[in-house]
DNA sequence: CGGGACTTTGAGGTAGATCAAAAAGTGTGG
DNA sequence: CCACACTTTTTGATCTACCTCAAAGTCCCG
């Protein structure tokens, strides 16, 4: 059973491995009040256009930054995985621009705005953590325009289970292992720009080509380098490394 | 000629649109000490890995962030215009994940990381508006991943059009309209993943629809309205307003 | 055991890519 | 002011990656 301390402890794990927190600055972030929310499966809990308070950290489980078309077509911008405190940025800009749902089910920590940014008043090495964060996250959005506009659908699915593999912290020499993958297929489309269709056979082909063997739930690297190879994948973009 | 004072005024201006900032703020932004640089036409000014120490702020001219795929396609994942610092995020995060280059012929206006840190650290209204400036990025990227990944090509084209309409501040009930383009057919087919024959019949078809006419050089918005249907666009999430 | 959501496979259509080349514009040196 | 090279725009013809529509198969949960 999860609670604010795991949640808190993992998002902090995130922060200090980019910038450099003392004690105290440590201290205040694990101190952060707020209240751990259970979600439903594919239930969005921050509505498009709301007006927002709360940030939300994911805990377990996984959620989505929806963006919408007019037609209704939905594209997921973003994934967000237990650690990521899924919409810092309406700290510094309220009104969500996307929505944010639940990927299967998922549980949340919602801290107060106000409270954050008193942390970023108080303590500047703490704003410029949350800027970073911000950064990296911009980052990440960068790198999927790059792969949305001039890569081909095999190359963008293998290219996401790449960087998914990588942020959960597997990847690199690791053949053969595998984590939990809540997204249906449908999803996976929503994120690459596909058609369910097209990403079910996609994956067919990565599997046969030997790089990655997604099931239902669940994902296996099979050849990392391989997987890489195909999705055209450098990890640097994700700033995973404490030397940059 | 430009100078210093005109770039880091509209980079005030711009900072302003969405941040309160006191006189004295205010001031301080304006002081800040930097070189101003000619870019010759289409020159990388920030390199791909590269350890960045300045950031540049666009003072005259266009200039693209590019991201690389294996292949060597470029991909512009955002245009910035007068009045942008255009890496802002650098002063976060030093080691560029993306290139600069200049669109046309540009003059930039670099401003040592330094300095901007010092002032962010000194005044927390400030590291607020930093951070905001580079949400609101985020908030953009966000938007043309949506584009990238499920609009169509005449929609793309629409849309890119339409949100350099309005940043440039032009757009909104005013038909007839036009502005300064420096981007080449196959440079817009570099920001929208199409390539350079099917951006040109696009235009086109953009044209022949009354909505906007793409000449060498120029932009003339013949029809808002259609422009903004045909490309699905809706500028909320530029963040202009400030009312937000 | 039954129903709904998800995955898988098949057949055929289409948006946009690719290849090719002509036409128009732009700048440079004579 | 013209001649030449180069870049950019425009048009045409063909090809293909991915979409669309359709249906069968599988899994999961009550």
């Amino acid at each position: 059973m999860p609670d604010e301390n795991t949640g808190l402890a993992l998002w902090l794990d995130r922060l200090t491995l980019r910038s450099d927190l003392n004690e105290e600055e440590r201290a205040a972030v694990l101190a952060l009040p707020g209240n751990l929310v259970f979600v439903k499966s594919n239930r969005d809990f921050v509505n498009l256009g709301e007006h927002v308070d709360r940030a939300c950290l994911i805990v377990e489980g996984m959620a989505g930054r929806f963006g919408q078309a007019r037609s209704g077509e939905r594209q997921i911008t973003a994934l967000h995985i237990p650690g990521d405190m899924a919409d810092l940025h309406s700290v510094a800009l309220p009104k969500a621009a996307t929505a944010l749902q639940s990927i299967g089910e998922c549980t949340i920590y919602r801290v107060a705005h106000a409270n954050i940014r008193d942390l970023a008043r108080r303590h500047p090495a703490l704003a410029e953590a949350f800027w970073r964060d911000c950064v990296v996250d911009a980052a990440i959005l960068s790198e999927w325009a790059l792969v949305l506009g001039r890569l081909s659908a095999d190359a963008r699915v293998a290219h996401l289970l790449a960087e998914l593999s990588c942020r959960f912290g597997i990847g690199e020499c690791r053949d053969g292992r595998a984590f939990d993958w809540p997204l249906t297929q449908a999803q996976l489309g929503d994120a690459t720009g596909l058609t369910p269709v097209h990403v079910n056979r996609m994956l067919r082909v990565l599997r046969e080509a030997g790089a990655v063997d997604v099931k239902p739930k669940r994902v296996t690297i099979l050849d990392w380098k391989r997987l890489c190879t195909i999705g055209q994948f450098d990890p640097r973009y994700l700033h995973l490394e404490e030397a940059g």
